[in-house]
DNA sequence: GGGGGAGGATGATCATGTTCAACGAACGCG
DNA sequence: CGCGTTCGTTGAACATGATCATCCTCCCCC
């Protein structure tokens, strides 16, 4: 027992086998994402093949299979990278905002703009989001919750705080006005809009939203 | 000139020349159509193969492109037939209603009871609309177009009957609850939903929207 | 009515996502 | 250490959507 097993750095962090096997499939892992996500950046969903992933990680085409199920989970997986990055930033801009609106204008702006920087992973995100594999949709519906959560959170602030009426139903709003950002972002989307261009509608929806529900 | 070219039937109806070769490409179209809506609706967008619905249509893999530019354009040309039955029952349902929640509920329940049926095909609908090509895009959007109109069109009697507020943005109001709308259509396939709890869902929410515009 | 041309149909062919048997290196047990 | 086992990797093979040279039938003009 002398080299084996890189078991030995100080452990306590998970229980997880830390084999020469595992780190080099961790990095194959790694070398599949970097790889990834910038041919899917530079070509799209479609225009990245998995030949070219392969190849260009410096592996063959089945090892892509060995780390993720098909090409969509591989996609998602680059999604749900960023999207934690960005969750943060979601987060503290709905807290340092002074009103409803305030918030949720900035918490989608903070979403959108972060998106809008790389228009063709945000497009091929959008069109594979309703194509591929449940597993897919579930995972996707699972990060949206945090999103969901934060507006929840929003108006709730917006009740304790005297903006909105105590007898609103928070979770139904909350419903309306994710549904009505993503039918926006959406467009956003497909038609090139700026952040501003996306705000400015929704800060007009916010208003009928929100309309009888003000106190 | 005794047989041949069947232009011979009283014209008049459209200036397209019916030769017999433009009668057989036609007849080709609709077999494909007809063998296309059969295995979309058994097994499915993937599972039905362009192959199957060649040799179920009685002719080659090729033809069928001679017909469709691609396979999402021949499952729209489907989606597109069914809608244009639909069109007339929703305009009709809303137009007996008697209030605009009523005219609403009417409209998308008439669509969403028609698509039920056939949830393969809804399911396959939902996941190809944001999927493939720009045309397939821009062809939904034009179908729905006219459901967005209908929609305006019982915003803006709801005005003119009282219903709602004279100041409100009828375009705008529209716009929100056809987002909420197709959010929650996507819900209810994904998850099985029935006509009644979609309606429900439904009601709640124009209830919200509608808060601030009632007269 | 006949010959040149147009255009629909065919099926081999290609590119791509995905699978799988086979290989060999890492593992862990005695 | 030695050895059977596990498991990541490989590349050929498969299914499928789409293309295209080629064929052949029908059209149309002379």
């Amino acid at each position: 027992m002398s080299f084996v097993s890189v078991n030995i750095e100080q452990g306590a962090e998970t229980p997880v086998k830390l084999t020469r096997r595992a780190l080099a499939k961790q990095r194959t892992r790694e070398r599949v994402l970097a790889a990834a996500r910038r041919l899917f950046s530079e070509r799209g969903y479609e225009g990245a093949t998995i030949r070219d992933i392969a190849q260009a990680a410096g592996m063959s085409t089945g090892a892509v299979f060995a780390s993720f199920a098909d090409k969509s989970e591989l996609f998602e997986e680059i999604l749900t990278a960023d999207y934690e990055v960005i969750y943060a930033q979601m987060t503290q801009a709905a807290r340092t905002a002074k009103t409803v609106d305030e918030a949720l204008l900035g918490l989608f702006g903070v979403a959108y703009s972060f998106h809008v920087e790389q228009l063709p992973l945000l497009r091929a995100s959008i069109s594979v989001s309703w194509t591929r594999s449940e597993a897919a949709e579930r995972r996707a519906r699972n990060d949206l919750k945090h999103i969901f959560k934060l507006i929840g959170v929003a108006l709730q602030r917006a009740v304790d705080e005297g903006q909105l009426k105590k007898d609103i139903d928070a979770k139904l709003l909350a419903e309306i006005v994710w549904d009505v950002y993503v039918a926006n972002y959406r467009r956003a989307v497909y038609d090139g809009w700026s952040v501003e261009a996306l705000l400015a509608r929704l800060s007009d929806q916010l208003k009928v939203i929100f309309a009888g529900a003000r106190a």
